[in-house]
DNA sequence: TTAATTATTATACATATGTATATATATTTG
DNA sequence: CAAATATATATACATATGTATAATAATTAA
């Protein structure tokens, strides 16, 4: 059984769909629930792994380990398709929780890569379910699916993009692409993690290092391409 | 509707898997079927697409498709599994094809970049159904799917790694860790292809553009490396 | 053409699913 | 504490599924 250590994420950094995923607790007339929207995100994400993603799922199941009556899901969530889109935004904060710890890691320059790609992996054994679901859905499911995981892509993308332009401004070169760039390592970072997912923990740091090598070579041909198209 | 025009390859290179996928038509003893395996693959191509994966599908589902009795099934496949297992061989097959269609538009050394991109997204749109399903079901079902997307994935690594390491010996350049600029590469056409199955024709080739950005910095981040990384 | 063989279908059944309706239970408000 | 109210459960039902068994139809071989 995986639980995940809650995540009190600053609230300045949340969207709408943050608030969706986590104002649960919140009620304003009636009684407080005995089943919280909370136990039926785990209840999922007990069921689903490497080889059940959410659309296999029904609800009598997710019920049933969740140990609540078929019915009761109702209470919470339209159908399955609404919890799949609540479950994954609210993976979206565990993953940029993961880049926080990774940016509060790599406060020296050149390690920022190495940092980030190693808590990624990391936090891909603490809290799987959650990270797993995320980089799994993407790539199935239906439409408003690959919409939420890319939004979630997008934030990731969004805050490596900038923290390359400060670094390289430290470091008095210049990329050139940097959206291209930040796109191409979220890229090939998230398809490590997928990769990553089902295989032992020895193994993830080899594809980790293979991952990093890659990375660096983006980095390198980015701040040769403009020569390079030239000649 | 979809139908593939089909691909008389030469059997020199289909390994077993191949020939499991594609001896539908032999009969040594008996009668001729009128129901072909092909035609169940035909339905299940018709039935899945970006919002349905196979593990979704019912047996029901495709015989109903494929207008026959549920039990005919069986006389094919033992159950679905065994259908989609021999669904991602044979579209291993329609990726070769592809691969093999750019080498030949590609005889001039450095545009083998442009026109593997652009046969990717090409016959993406011609032939449909089979590479998307081979796309998607890498990320989801069951690990048997995912090592037969795997066998596929690396097919297309080993053979591009091989065109660079001659590329590379013919433009008298040196890159090192042929084998992680192969498989980064493959990652990120495969990203591509994933990303753009859903979208329109025009916004396509925007993100080919990007992909052969992003290839480029990798080989040029390859050429760099060692030098980069003694200073 | 007829007999043998094999593929396809019909029928059937146990099981699982989503959900409507009615009932019971717990919490809050008065 | 009691009434009100929101929540959880029980029961039920129409429908869909995988598959076993028996019957039918089509093709081949004689």
């Amino acid at each position: 059984m995986v639980h995940s250590s809650f995540l009190p994420l600053g609230s300045d950094t949340l969207n709408e769909q943050d608030v969706i995923a986590m104002k649960t607790p919140v009620r304003s007339v009636g009684r407080k629930a005995t089943i919280t929207k909370e136990e039926l995100f785990q209840a999922t994400l007990n069921l689903i792994g490497p080889q059940k993603s959410i659309a296999s799922l029904s609800l009598r199941e997710i019920a049933r380990e969740a140990g609540i009556a078929p019915n009761s899901f109702y209470r919470h969530f339209k159908d399955i398709d609404e919890l799949a889109i609540a479950l994954i935004d609210r993976s979206g904060l565990v993953l940029r929780k993961i880049i926080r710890e990774a940016r509060l890691q790599a406060s020296m320059q050149h390690s920022i890569i190495r940092s980030s790609v190693e808590v990624f992996i990391q936090q891909l054994d603490a809290d799987e379910g959650n990270l797993s679901l995320l980089l799994r859905e993407g790539y199935t499911g239906s439409t408003s699916y690959k919409a939420a995981v890319d939004r979630q892509l997008n934030f990731f993308q969004q805050e490596l993009q900038e923290d390359l332009i400060r670094l390289e401004q430290m470091n008095d070169s210049k990329i050139s692409h940097a959206d291209l760039v930040a796109k191409a390592i979220t890229q090939l970072v998230f398809n490590m993690g997928a990769r990553v997912i089902d295989i032992p923990s020895e193994q993830r740091m080899e594809v980790a290092e293979q991952t990093m090598i890659m990375i660096r070579m983006i980095l390198e041909g980015a701040r040769h391409l403009d020569e390079a198209s030239i000649r």
